[in-house]
DNA sequence: CAGTGGTCTAGACCACCAG
DNA sequence: TGGTGGTCTAGACCACTGA
């Protein structure tokens, strides 16, 4: 079980750095089926040789694809290509560019746009003192003009300047904050179930007792602030979760 | 914002690789607050120095805490803890041993451990042909003698020599596939949501139209191969999901 | 035994950020 | 301008695997 690992394009100029483009290049060849599940890597050594690149830069570039769950590597056997079910392991995604994606066609509607006094609970998850003014989004989100889901969050003060109801509706709130210079770094969330209240049901065009799936998310920054926490529900006739998960 | 790194014990016969050594004194540091969340660390050529290992061990050391989100580093300003919120990105993890650790005392009731013909959903998911003969396993997990969820599982034949009842009512599932030589690599989950059938209810001492949780998944091993495919549904009322995520 | 990946070293130059 | 992390090199020795 060989194969070739072709004349990869070396840009040394290039401010990619030369592990990435190497990386890139396997990643390519793997997702075209030019390097087939299973197929055996050259080398480290050979590789390294053939390209022109020092050993340490060649397993940079496979172990940035084994994180990734593309490659498998076992000592005295060697470098073996995964089957590629699963791709990307789970990432920080919003809804909007979930649905965007997917060509879903996602719009909103703004429910409510205000400030409050932070609950207890709210207080706890954005790490700030009890009845602290926070922004509060409520939001309705359709995907191919249907409603989809009812989003609510709830934001710490000062972190954006201020959201018009225009710029809600035309992305999401991820891509806002980002924009905004806020570096999503990691985030908890909770998945659960329930069934809608008549209020609910309403709202999202479901009948009475409809199952509702729900998460609830608190969002941290790189210094590990809080910069958003939210509380969602989604219809769980026209929604599910996805995960893709990867093994330490 | 400064801290000492203090003096960290290194062990050069252990077979445990020298920068692990590090990340695991620097996580620990983390942990028991010695380094709080925002203290910046030693520039590397530093922290190299005083230890007496090379900076790219040093490097290594430190790019496995950002990897799980524990220190963030910039280029021209150093590397600082991260506030630790959200501790693991997601695992591989089994419900069995998610509910052992928490002390819920799990139990699990075989309803059937049998052979069945894949259907063509089964064999889609398993790579199997329609057909094949699959083993199908159905459970009934408790938690603190509790219904919690009924737990369905297709596995493909040879996997496993054979999975006796009382080996199945004393550990879960991928604790057993584990034991039995395979290497779990990656999986495909999707959660939704839907209402309880009147048997299902009954099954989970729910009442009628009560919401459950659904999960789907499909797990591989090392060079993709399906392993298990597991079709669940769990009382919304007393079990959710809890994901934590890490930007790329 | 030969071949593989895993670890480690001691340098070098560069890009980015702050003052 | 000085300090930081980001990248890259050319070696070395070791541990594990299979024949």
């Amino acid at each position: 079980m060989w194969s070739t690992p072709g004349s990869i394009p070396l840009d040394r100029t290039s401010p990619v750095p030369l592990y990435f483009q190497v990386a890139q290049h396997l990643e390519r060849a793997i997702e075209s089926g030019e390097l087939p599940p299973g197929a055996q890597l050259e080398n480290e050594v050979q590789l390294a040789e053939q390209l022109g690149l020092s050993r340490p830069t060649i397993r940079r570039a496979m172990q940035y694809l084994v994180d990734r769950g593309m490659l498998v590597r076992r000592r005295g056997i060697g470098t073996q290509v995964v089957q590629a079910k699963v791709k990307r392991p789970v990432e920080l995604s919003s809804l909007w560019d979930d649905l965007a994606s997917s060509g879903q066609q996602p719009a909103t509607t703004v429910l409510a746009n205000t400030a409050e006094q932070a609950s207890a609970e709210v207080a706890r998850q954005l790490g700030v003192a009890e009845g602290t003014p926070v922004t509060v989004l409520d939001r309705l989100r359709f995907a191919r003009g249907e409603p989809l889901a009812r989003l609510r969050n709830y934001l710490p003060p000062g972190l954006v300047p201020g959201l018009a109801d225009e710029t809600l509706q035309r992305q999401g709130l991820y891509q806002l904050l980002r924009s905004g210079g806020v570096t999503l770094h990691a985030a908890a969330q909770t998945i659960g179930a329930r069934v809608a209240t008549p209020a609910e049901a309403r709202l999202l065009g479901e009948t009475r007792g409809a199952p509702l799936l729900t998460m609830d998310r608190t969002t941290y920054d790189d210094r590990g602030r809080a910069v958003e926490y939210g509380r969602h529900i989604y219809r769980a006739s026209r929604y599910s979760f996805e995960l893709a998960l990867l093994a330490r």
